[in-house]
DNA sequence: TGTACATCAGTGAACGCGCGTTCACTGATGTAC
DNA sequence: TGTACATCAGTGAACGCGCGTTCACTGATGTAC
């Protein structure tokens, strides 16, 4: 297997003493560009893993125990790499109608533009049994909800949304766009709303934005 | 394999001259009960449903051409079960605003009961590619939407709902039900709030039912 | 500076497994005469 | 009523495959002296 078939990258150079390290990164690098591109968490074998790695399959239980637990760092870094996004569109927009409407958007805009990096996240395995606390990556994994709850929370304090329930409207908002978010993806002749629209519907109906304060499209009033 | 380990039931009869067509039934039986069981298509094997049904793999091939036709017959029996259970919770309502709740109540029941089923229903695979043109029961899969927006309508029509848009509005409905009932089956350590308070904010932030018509919990009004 | 040696990143062969599918077959059931 | 035979439901053995994992190993890299 070490002669170099047409098209396939030649067989990696060996990484110098102590830098073994190395090879984790790049055995994850590949599992994730299998998942970005398969979408199904099956076909990240770790002799797949192994062949676009360009190394020998025995060599990755040097840095992973088991087949699962390439897995279980791909969606550590999912959910982190989720989080970043949905943080990098609200840190900066202080108006708090805008800031809730911003991190909609950026989840919408996350699970469109990687739709298999956004299935992963929310995949079964991925969250039944997440044990909060024995797992230290795990918090990552409910940042995100907690954004939306501290969005509507300031969108309540600044008399723009008329929740009394955050938690519970919070969650409607989420549940909504995660069903928007994997029916789109995966029924694909349908004719979905544009995020924008479906945003508007969500934010004034889930979240009890009051009309006067609504973002309608990219625009940022308020008018109240 | 033919003698009886303890505990396997001993193997089935031969069926008679002009009954084969029974063993396509018993293959599809045994196959829907390990998908009900695990709730994972790929642990639907040729070879388990063999085992769970009693008889040899090959069998399988004289009712089945492939493995894939196994699955995309369950899909369609699920299709049908799910549509019939929609079916027989609004029919008999005849209050439009009582309907609407009723089919959706159902829906939820439906996914909170038998969540492999309902897993199954809208998992990428099957509702991908579904070319309604194609395949005789694709029908089907479109018919309990369709039955929303006929609620949705008839509200309208009665004066009970504001909604301007029936197909977007019935879209964001669904897509809020459908995010309701994936993340609640998968997520089981989360506050999730009842159906009932779950689809009070769908039908009014959503389907934009008036609040004085509005069903709360599982008594009947309307007000109006 | 030179050399022997410990370290360690990575390999190749092999294992047993369950899979989908094929093939030639068996033997009970029903039918023609 | 009896018998030869066609039909057909279902079988058992075998195939090649990719998988996760194990094991003893190789050979370059760095280090002690």
């Amino acid at each position: 297997l070490r002669v170099s078939k047409s098209g396939v990258p030649a067989p990696r150079e060996r990484n110098r003493r102590g830098e073994g390290g190395k090879l984790r990164a790049e055995i994850l690098a590949a599992a994730t560009e299998i998942l970005e591109q398969t979408g199904s968490e099956e076909s990240v074998t770790l002799r797949a893993v192994a062949r676009r790695a360009g190394i020998s399959a025995p060599s990755i239980y040097a840095h992973f125990v088991d087949r699962d637990a390439i897995v279980d760092a791909i969606v550590d870094d999912a959910f982190t790499e989720f989080f970043i996004a949905l943080q990098e569109a609200t840190v900066p927009v202080t108006d708090p109608v805008a800031r809730l409407r911003a991190g909609c958007a950026a989840y919408l805009a996350f699970a469109r533009e990687r739709p298999n990096r956004y299935r992963l996240l929310f995949q079964r395995r991925n969250l039944l049994d997440t044990d909060l606390d024995a797992r230290p990556m795990a918090k990552i994994r409910t940042d995100g909800f907690d954004l939306l709850v501290n969005s509507l929370r300031d969108c309540v304090e600044a008399g723009a949304s008329t929740s009394d329930d955050l938690l519970a409207d919070a969650t409607a908002m989420w549940v909504a766009m995660h069903g928007f978010a994997t029916l789109r993806a995966e029924l694909t002749i349908f004719p979905w709303l544009p995020d924008d629209a479906m945003l508007d519907r969500i934010d004034q109906g889930l979240g009890h934005v009051r009309p006067s304060y609504a973002i309608r499209g990219v625009s940022l009033p308020p008018a109240g």
